[in-house]
DNA sequence: TTGTAAGCGTTATCAC
DNA sequence: GTGATAACGCTTACAA
């Protein structure tokens, strides 16, 4: 382990040009001093000792990439496709910049103090904050920390999301211009401030602007794990006058899917549904699934460059990314004709046989 | 942000009988000094400086992730959902034991080399190494290496593996009991000494036994992407002879059940397919995917258990753990009707209308 | 253009 | 029982 002493020894010179030279404070020292150096770098392999030049200059290269989403079921946050690709992203252009990535799970907030401090973590990325325990330790820090897909606004914060009360409204819209009135919303628990309530927001809008009433009864929490995804597909199959279904997650809705089809009903033809980011998964299922479409990896390039820019000190002009939404069209959603009042609960009056 | 020598100060000790309470060194310290510098602990809220612990001594408590497999199609390594499922796991169990997670992508061995010395990392987890660039650097690192999925053996790594052999066997000779005669391989790159090739050399072993030739014409390879998955469901479409196709993981197998209905082949009527691993995903496609069994989350956990003995300075009684893999019978392999000789290419005189 | 020396927070050695 | 003190590898005033 070659250290910048050794290097020093070796060229003849002091640890300060040594370091200089490292840093490219090249203007105060001689283009033969800086050759010798380098060269001794090479020879001896230098690699430099983080810890050291962490504990002296109070910052460490290292970026936290916080989840504090505990799911139950024994599955890791890592288990969510969204999660973990974009974590990949991540990683690659942290890298790119000289940064290292840390993963991080914290229950509360004095857990994650104590990880900040002890790393001096440089920055945060943090996904899925809401008005929770966490937003007053994270607002009174002064490192970059960005959101990816919150709700909370604060001015120290960065955030990248989505146009997620849009995605929502599209897709619930789409059901509803295919003749849907009788629609269902599925989701991960819908917290205040969240993203999941924004959708919720926009399949609100949607009925409300189509004067279709709003009915709690139709909105089904489920956490995002398969047997979850089955159990609320019972649950979902006890209305037999849904004909459509706006999930929030591609994920559960391809549970939702196969959850619904071992119950016997069928997609498109009994109930439509839709769902919500466009992984490669959509494109997998039988029915391919309809779905809003985000480009995660413009997601986690956003969330690195609004990152990178703050760590340099520059504010960035927008400390807000909002990706687009689109829908993609595919085979998961079927027509009612106009004249078929089935979408209408009040004209169904016979339950099916299930 | 509180320092041992603040704690000191305020309870009028030195940083020796700090530090000494504070790692229970306590034999040599009075009951009440203890219990004055953990009063001071909790109330200047005092957490360790990692940097500084890492650069007196050598070590650091962070656990290197690492990822040397760069796929392309601009995916990052974290899309395949079984190394980022097992990633989850592997930061959980390190943190309940006070260790942390790096997450890094080395495309050389130097970059790796760099990246231990960066920061003191203290154990390396490491998937799919085989005899290649890695193994020699690796090889003379004195810190402890668990490998996923390996079959490079030496006396300083450790390895928790799968019965590649006979999983692939087993799925194999599945497809073979049910009539099948003319049976693909589907795999990403096969590598001299890796997983691949064990779960090849299944493949043909189950094909030997039972007297099928082996066509090097109907093996493919592919990158696990959708889009590649795609192209090579092409490939295999040119090969009508085929009634069943062994692919080496399910996310694959996904895309290529995909692929082949876009080309108008059914699954399994028209041909039968067999993934591995057993992902959720293998219970949301149509047909549900019979495929071979592994438990990843237990895979996680042998490997942190391996790791955690060996930081500890134990010697581990075993240092391979090979899991085991059973067949997961769903919907997509048919049986073949031993009268059909569709299975024997020569037979198939005509070729089908694509 | 280059060197000296202090200090970052912690641990470890050794003396009291 | 407790406390100086040196050392880990690096950066940075400040000198020369």
């Amino acid at each position: 382990m070659a250290t910048i002493k050794d290097i020093a020894k070796l060229t003849g010179v002091s640890c300060t040009t040594v370091s200089n030279v490292i840093h490219g404070r090249t203007g105060r020292v001689s283009a033969e001093t800086i050759e010798k150096v380098n060269r001794a770098i090479k020879e001896l392999n230098y690699v430099p000792n983080m810890s050291a030049r962490s504990l002296v200059s109070n910052s460490s290269k290292v970026i936290g990439m916080i989840n504090h989403i505990i799911p139950k079921n024994q599955a890791s946050f890592m288990d969510d496709p969204f999660q973990s690709s974009f974590t990949g992203a991540i990683e690659r252009a942290l890298r790119e910049n000289g940064y290292y990535l840390m993963l991080r799970t914290v229950e509360t907030s004095d857990e994650l103090m104590a990880f900040l401090r002890n790393w001096n973590v440089d920055g945060l990325f943090f996904t899925g904050v809401f008005k929770d325990r966490f937003f007053d330790v994270l607002s009174t820090l002064n490192i970059p920390i960005v959101f990816i897909d919150s709700y909370v606004h604060h001015p120290n914060f960065c955030n990248v999301g989505l146009e997620d009360f849009k995605g929502s409204y599209t897709a619930t819209k789409h059901l509803i211009d295919h003749g849907h009135r009788r629609i269902g919303f599925v989701s991960p628990t819908i917290r205040d401030g969240g993203v999941l309530q924004e959708r919720f927001y926009g399949y609100k809008a949607a009925l409300t602007e189509s004067s279709i009433p709003f009915d709690k009864q139709i909105v089904f929490e489920s956490e995002m794990d398969l047997e979850s995804c089955f159990a609320v597909s019972e649950e979902i199959a006890r209305h037999p006058d849904i004909t459509g279904l706006v999930v929030t997650a591609d994920i559960m809705a391809a549970g939702i899917m196969a959850g619904l089809r071992k119950l016997g009903r069928k997609v498109p033809d009994d109930i439509s549904i839709i769902g919500f980011d466009d992984i490669p998964l959509c494109r997998v299922l039988t029915p391919t699934l309809t779905t809003i479409h985000q480009d995660i990896h413009l997601k986690g390039e956003h969330a690195v460059n609004l990152m990178l820019q703050k760590l340099e000190g520059k504010e960035p002009e927008t400390a807000e990314v909002i990706l687009p939404t689109y829908l993609v069209e595919r085979e998961s959603v079927r027509t009612i004709k106009p004249d078929s009042k089935s979408g209408y609960g009040s004209l169904v009056t016979e339950t099916p046989p299930f």
